[in-house]
DNA sequence: AATAAATACTATCAAATAGATAGGATTAAT
DNA sequence: ATTAATCCTATCTATTTGATAGTATTTATT
């Protein structure tokens, strides 16, 4: 399971990308209202996505949030390791945030295999997956 | 990320699968030794697995466990799914613990599609691998 | 200069989950 | 009886999740 922070974070991206103007940058109480997300949550989330360089935002009046990268550049992934940390299933098998298993060899390790396969399945779909491509275009 | 207690769960059934025979159970004591898994831990773990029909227990002395099933017809996903629940990354998209999001409209949401491919293509992995398969064979 | 309206920041909180550990009760073979 | 195993109940700590409150700061407009 993703954390609902992290599904927040990309339906406000998507949200975002799809309401952005030049001249008119999205603020968290539109997004927030109409995704239907805990306002000061959001707040929180959509703050780290600007600290992560995926966002930029305005204070002040007329201020709020919009995409610092084109839309078709962040894929999926790149949002849930911010929020989420790893995709893989299991801490050894992780391509950015591997960490060995205490308790195993991992040579000898008879579920790795397995959990690999996962990973790899799973990237093939999610780095395919880009904020752009979750968007209404007409 | 499944949990360690998943992760412990999966090598224990292994180790066991590996292990029986049809005069002696496999003894907690050797799991936790071998498997480098916390022995108190383990107990809860094997409880848990033998109360859904996983295992068969045998108390008091040479007692133990060994598969109440052939380690052949018990998938990944049926033991992941007894310890961790869900595998799904979204409640809305998951086949056996489905739950629906607060926030949103089904039918009109964005990124359920991404993770229902997502969904299929890791049990496409999952309901492929069994006990038997993750077995040392020779 | 004052006001209004937005984000930024800090602190805090409650509930659930993860990851165990301790100790005694029960069962069964010898 | 003794020994050795599972079974059961209770408890504990740390972390994560999911959020809320309140204040500070910035900026456009009047």
């Amino acid at each position: 399971m993703i954390s609902n922070k992290c599904k927040y974070a990309i339906k406000a991206l998507v949200y975002i990308a799809n309401n952005e103007q030049d001249d008119k940058a999205v603020m968290t109480a539109d997004i927030a209202r109409e995704q239907k997300i805990p306002r000061k949550f959001l707040e929180i989330i959509l703050r780290e996505l600007r600290n992560n360089r995926i966002l930029d935002s305005k204070r002040g009046k007329d201020g709020g949030f919009r995409m610092l990268r084109a839309p078709e550049n962040i894929s999926l992934t790149e949002i849930m390791r911010i929020i989420d940390g790893p995709i893989a299933m299991l801490p050894c098998v992780s391509l950015n945030y591997y960490r060995s298993c205490d308790e195993c060899e991992e040579d000898s390790c008879q579920i790795k295999t397995v959990f690999e396969q996962v990973r790899d399945k799973t990237l093939e779909v999610l780095n395919g997956k880009t904020i752009k491509s979750l968007t209404s275009q007409f």
